[in-house]
DNA sequence: GCCAACGTTGGC
DNA sequence: GCCAACGTTGGC
């Protein structure tokens, strides 16, 4: 089993959101750049568990935990013109981008701020908190998932 | 709202 | 295949 972990713009799609949607579960759409991608396709598992962390937010944090219930499977947006996230080279008989469906698991009692994790040695060589870093989805250590996990509160 | 960092695009 | 220009991300 891998470890991820996942940004969202709780103003377009937050934690709340997941855990209101029907099923508890939402597709992971809209991701474009082929190093997330490759991920969302080729890596991310069914019953992989997945940190679920608020971008451009306030707090910015890690807000609980979420897990893979669909692997890779083409992301139809990249076929729909009227789509924000609409690509024009992508043909439904070779899709180019993949998204999974995630579910909704637990919430931390209190989230995990960026902050936090920076100041937490343990997680110093998260892909986060590495400088620059803008992938929407990441791979992380069961260590770090754990090490989070019971920041935020869970065992 | 700014801007640094980084990915992508396209001219050559 | 290089690299400048441009667009996007995301913390501040």
């Amino acid at each position: 089993m891998k470890y991820w972990i996942v940004k969202s713009e709780p103003n377009v799609f937050s934690f709340d959101d997941l855990k209101k949607s029907k099923n508890q579960s939402t597709f992971w759409d809209g991701v474009r750049n082929y190093q997330a991608r490759n991920f969302l396709r080729d890596e991310m598992k069914k019953g992989d568990q997945v940190l679920f962390y608020h971008s451009n937010a306030d707090p910015l944090a890690v807000m609980g935990v979420c897990e893979v219930i669909k692997e890779g499977y083409p992301d139809h947006t990249q076929f729909d013109p009227d789509n924000h996230h609409y690509d024009i080279k992508a043909d439904p008989k070779n899709p180019i981008w993949f998204m999974v469906d995630i579910k909704f698991k637990k919430e931390f009692r209190t989230p995990v701020t960026l902050e936090e994790i920076k100041s937490n040695p343990k997680l110093k060589k998260m892909r986060l908190v590495a400088r620059g870093n803008r992938l929407s989805v990441m791979p992380i250590t069961k260590d770090e998932f754990e090490e989070i996990k019971k920041m935020g509160g869970l065992k």
